[in-house]
DNA sequence: ATCCCGAGGG
DNA sequence: CCCTCTGGAT
């Protein structure tokens, strides 16, 4: 498929701008990228984890004691309260680390099936193409669905690209969501998927 | 459908 | 000022 070659190129190696050591941070900095942009989630995660390494020490932390280094982030008091509650049942449920299944990672608060899509893949490798708000809009624009809901939308993109591409592909749209194919003023002039796009701008 | 919410861009 | 940012829970 022309889109996927052309994604290829310009983004080799797409992988996420989130800044982790480890499956459990990686899962933290996925919540907290909700609604957020990921440039100020990795402002704060460095002393965020500095301060909570793991889940054993999130664990042992109110949710008053992690607002702080979270609050420029937005969303702050419903996200304190999920990490602390999540790090919590990894603890009791899981030993600390990162259960590998969807449902067990959509029972953690503060996890939906984006975020449990999205760590599956990028922690552990699991095939999956996440929806958020990049994946949704660039899909609509490539006319690649004509869904609304996020389920089904990466339903209908797996069924367009290999397996083994469906984590590069998440990756490689938010990315060019981010920098190229913005909600805003698309930069179509700069665009490597104009070729391909019938929503392109002159 | 609504709420949570700070910060940067246009 | 308004819109948007790798959503999730109610």
């Amino acid at each position: 498929m022309a889109v996927l070659r052309a994604l290829k190129e310009a983004y080799p190696g797409a992988r996420t701008e989130l800044k982790h050591n480890s499956p459990f941070q990686l899962l933290v900095a996925t919540v907290l990228s909700a609604q957020a942009t990921d440039r100020s989630v990795n402002e704060a995660t460095p002393a965020l984890f500095a301060r909570f390494p793991d889940a054993k020490a999130l664990a042992e932390a109110t949710p008053e004691e992690v607002e702080p280094y979270i609050r420029r982030i937005g969303l702050y008091k419903t996200k304190a309260k999920n990490l602390v509650a999540l790090a919590q049942r990894l603890v009791a449920e899981y030993g600390g680390e990162v259960p590998r299944s969807k449902e067990a990672l959509m029972r953690l608060p503060g996890v939906g099936w984006k975020t449990a899509t999205v760590v599956l893949g990028a922690a552990f490798g699991v095939p999956g193409i996440a929806v958020d708000t990049h994946v949704a809009r660039l899909s609509r624009r490539l006319c690649l669905t004509e869904a609304k809901r996020p389920e089904k939308i990466g339903r209908d993109l797996e069924s367009l690209f290999p397996k083994e591409d469906w984590v590069f592909v998440h990756h490689a749209l938010v990315l060019h969501g981010r920098y190229v194919c913005t909600a805003r003023r698309p930069r179509c002039g700069a665009c490597v998927l104009a070729p391909h796009c019938p929503s392109r701008e002159a």
